[in-house]
DNA sequence: TTGTATGCGTTATCAT
DNA sequence: ATGATAACGCATACAA
């Protein structure tokens, strides 16, 4: 079969825990036998057994990521590779490698996590999604097994999370828009069901009334993450009313609320003023460019593996929370009334 | 400490070879002791080591995915998102888990590769990168490693891969381009490193000449598959040729080519006609709605992964390929001249 | 149909 | 500083 640390052993006379001291870089080693050990690996081209190694030690030096429930979600939506290509970048350089485990529904996600935790296939995990409803937060609390989350929970108690002032970051965003003046100003955002989408109605509604400007349920909608779901929502509030601006908490919504208000004969941003969330690569270039809040996606990623890590070092580690910046990147997409 | 498959077979009276042979869903074993093994399972709620499992059986039941060399490309243009969804739909249907391992350089990459083969951590590979110098192939093919590959490799002799008719694709916009009366048709890609690129430049070549139009080297430019790269490429042929039609192999790139165009001063589709590659999801609310070769990303990532999985299930399965068919998408950023 | 014994490739605990 | 030897948790060939 395979070279294993028997065989090394032996080409190098000694016993197999020596060899094993040697690839853990044990310091109370002789140089000498470390050299030799060395030599005999080379040769034969040993490489130590990941899994035999995981088995007896009891670490996998893998981090488990939990998806959105939906595969399509996970990866149309630029948000969650971005977050990816932070975690991957802090794995890396730790030296982890990340599990994936995709799932289609709710009973399939816990089996997912189930099966990662029981079946010991990872040190630690990262959900990037929460919703209101999760309950794999209260279970992996309960299993003591470490986890961090994007996005704060509902239940925050004893669960280290990261995410942004989400609150802050839509007051920031709709005082913007009332400093430029407007009025009616309309809030399109993801499902309820998200606390994201719930600090940020709270956002909205704390920076209305800091103007003494009316809150007005017909200038509210929700729906989907997507270009058509800006699309509807955005539809849906102008048979009711005709806001001059509009704060949709996701970029890709955005693009849908721009075709909307076109199709209704709307300009932006003569007409309708905008901006949106996340600051994804092609807001940039969008039609007219997108002033948007910037929320350190690819930061969100890179803290919560830094805080896992960070809690697979230390066992013990408090509950703790990161809060992110966000950023108010302004582009052409409002304008002053 | 965690609760054993001898914890369980105590429980039922039984040897833990039973068990195993339980969980196993092995055949020959009565109704009986299946009933009372599972019973003995649920109280202290007993769950399968995978790790020790995959120590005593050599399966692993995971897929190694390479990513392209630096996470920023990996996870920045959709395509990769968008490949990864299609693999994971079918892992998750075979009960596969993921495993991803990215890294900077290419000496990285190698050693991510070998630490997940000879580390033992997953059962097959899919590269999702084949660059012209790849020294993967040859390693894995040596290694007999079970792997596949999305794209075309330089030398294809014995390993499977998935691609597109990347020739036929780049011949058929040409043609679409050539027959709404475009001669002047310029070709903008990726690096000629990668062999897509390549592929694509003899698609647009073999176009011109079914058509008698003459090659013009100054209408061809490279340069990176982000915007920036399709802005750059573009600006540099505008400064030598006046184009009135352009082939862009990768949307993203096409974004920068318009605003390309549009800071020289020309109307898409108007004055410069425009196809591009891939139809990522916002080509569609692009301005102008961009016109597009569509080449099934989704099952690029499905094909590469049900091709691995018959390499899994049978070992000695022969070199093979799969050619996944490509779509015209009309849109509005061609024009009739 | 079920039990016994051994192996999978390491790490870790004692020794020496 | 190094060597035996026992875990680690399961699968499997061989017995019974």
């Amino acid at each position: 079969m395979n070279v294993t640390i028997k065989d090394v052993a032996q080409r190098a006379h000694v016993a197999p825990s020596t060899v094993s001291r040697v690839i853990a870089d044990n310091p109370r080693i002789s140089k000498e036998t470390k050299e030799r050990v060395f030599k005999a690996m080379e040769e034969p081209g040993y490489y130590p057994n990941a899994i035999a190694r995981s088995l007896a030690s009891k670490m996998t030096y893998t981090i488990g990521l939990i998806m959105p429930r939906s595969a399509e979600d996970a990866f149309s939506n630029p948000f969650f590779p971005e977050v990816m290509r932070g975690i991957s970048v802090v794995a890396h350089n730790e030296k982890y490698d990340l599990l994936i485990s995709t799932s289609g529904n709710e009973e399939e996600e816990k089996q997912a996590v189930i099966n990662m935790v029981k079946g010991r296939k990872v040190d630690g995990i990262v959900l990037l999604c929460s919703r209101t409803t999760d309950e794999l937060i209260p279970w992996l609390r309960e299993e003591k097994f470490p986890f961090t989350v994007i996005g704060k929970p509902l239940d925050s108690k004893g669960v280290c999370w990261v995410d942004n002032d989400n609150i802050g970051a839509s007051r920031l965003a709709t005082n913007y828009l009332i400093k430029h003046g407007h009025k009616e100003i309309a809030f399109i955002s993801g499902s309820l069901e998200f606390v994201v989408s719930l600090d940020r109605l709270d956002g909205y509604k704390l920076a209305l009334e800091e103007n003494n400007i009316p809150f007005v349920k017909e200038l509210v909608a929700q729906d989907e993450f997507s270009e058509d779901g800006g699309y509807n929502a955005m539809m849906r509030i102008l048979k009711q009313k005709k806001p001059t601006a509009v704060v949709v908490t996701d970029d890709i919504m955005s693009f849908g609320v721009i075709r909307a208000a076109i199709d209704y004969g709307l300009r932006v941003p003569q007409d309708v003023s905008l901006i949106g969330f996340n600051n994804i690569p092609l807001s940039a270039y969008a039609n007219p460019p997108l002033t948007t809040i910037d929320i350190s996606t690819f930061e969100l990623g890179v803290k919560s593996a830094e805080l896992l890590l960070k809690i697979l070092k230390n066992k013990d580690y408090m509950a703790d929370h990161i809060i992110v910046p966000v950023k108010l990147i302004e582009r052409k997409s409002c304008i002053k009334r």
